[in-house]
DNA sequence: GCCACAAAATGAACGTTATTCATTTATTAG
DNA sequence: CTAATAAATGAATAACGTTCATTTTGTGGC
């Protein structure tokens, strides 16, 4: 797709056409690239192509460099979608946190969080096994959730474990945004699964209202059950 | 890695050595390949080499095939995948429906299918979004835990959504297994986010109790909440 | 029993992808 | 001023999924 961007025929040229002016080798006066230019444009790659549009061609010709100019500044493609990672994690709101009740603000972050990563699903695969060292903007975020866990009373022992359940069912969540309306479809094979066949007929509305239905039932259900475990 | 497999030299042989037998050209007397075999050596690979090492080429060479002839059974890579999935959806074990009280099937239901999932982490992110049609284990299983929620006195329009709720949090809580031991160290940033800092060290003992600890405390809460939405 | 056609294999391509390396140029430290 | 380093290009590479022409074999209809 987008046959040659940058100009075409090896010829010299200059001699009449448009600048054209393919940048010759060697370091230029001011540098390209960064960690930040190279993060931006993964963000805006990713929002117009998708993640399937992220690769090192992509990213370079939005920069308007050669691929491997990339690698003086990222180790890897993988470090690129780190540098990302903490991008996407900065637009989670945890600002209840600060001012709601418990419940409240675990349902607002809850929800913002699932929001987020229902856009960026391929992230979520690489975030949940990421250690967080380096990742300042989610370290924020723990810490705003920690205290928040803190002021409504909460153990110590007790709040990573807890954060960690919310966020495996606000991963799994945000997957479950993306499936396609016809997922629980049993089609020929429908008659031999007839309760489950007739409960999926019962669960009205698009797939987005239900995605929401099965978020909306867990999340307040654990908000529920943690509460619970909490006085005990 | 295992340099080639088949032989070697491009000499036609046959004077002296063993059988080496290069198959020629041409559909084979009795076939080959098929929908179980391709499943079954693709499982195979997976757990010899994880879903790195699963590869057509590794594929067909297991299957002692060229790369091209799997093309003959399955459209695509993803298609392997598919059939993949569907074994291991099998391997989740849902008896518990058939017996014991909705909160004990719940519970070991969930804690098989995260054991499951857990060692087949690449698989989650395609089932989250795949339709079942055509996955009769996958089917198999969800009438049998649709079963459990109708005895124990289930509305029929609130089950999938329960359903769809437990999955996301199992789905996102297999992730989570895979997390390495030092996932919530902050490294020299600490200081900066002393509570949570301070929260993580009170969480003690290996990653695998620290999943198992946050998959008790979501899994159990879950239960509560879901059975307290069931009464009102 | 022949014959056309479909099925199933090989092997040689292809287009992507991430990544590496030699080379060139510019900035910066001593 | 000079040596080292940083940052770009462009060519090359290996792996991967996939396609295609070709060959051989099985099969169904006359």
């Amino acid at each position: 797709m987008d046959p040659q961007q940058r100009d075409g025929k090896g010829a010299v040229m200059g001699t009449l056409g448009v600048p054209a002016s393919r940048r010759r080798a060697g370091r230029p006066p001011r540098g390209l690239l960064s960690r930040n230019l190279i993060t931006d444009a993964a963000l805006g790659l990713i929002a117009t192509h998708g993640y399937e549009g992220l690769t090192m061609s992509a990213l370079a010709q939005r920069l308007r460099v050669a691929p491997s100019a990339l690698y003086n500044h990222a180790e890897s493609k993988q470090e690129v979608l780190r540098w990302v990672e903490d991008q996407v994690m900065a637009q989670v709101d945890f600002s209840a946190f600060a001012s709601a009740s418990w419940d409240e603000a675990v349902r607002a972050w809850a929800w913002s969080y699932r929001g987020v990563f229902a856009t960026h699903a391929p992230l979520i695969s690489v975030i949940a096994v990421l250690p967080v060292t380096g990742a300042p903007e989610t370290l924020a975020m723990y810490e705003a959730v920690t205290t928040g866990f803190l002021n409504a009373g909460w153990q110590e022992d007790r709040i990573i474990p807890a954060i960690v359940a919310l966020e495996s069912f606000i991963f799994g969540s945000a997957f479950d945004t993306a499936a396609p309306e016809d997922i629980f479809e049993s089609g020929s094979l429908g008659p031999n699964y007839p309760l489950f066949t007739a409960a999926v007929r019962r669960r009205g509305g698009s797939q987005a209202d239900s995605a929401d239905a099965a978020f909306t039932i867990g999340l307040e259900a654990l908000i529920t059950g943690l509460k619970a475990q909490l006085v005990d």
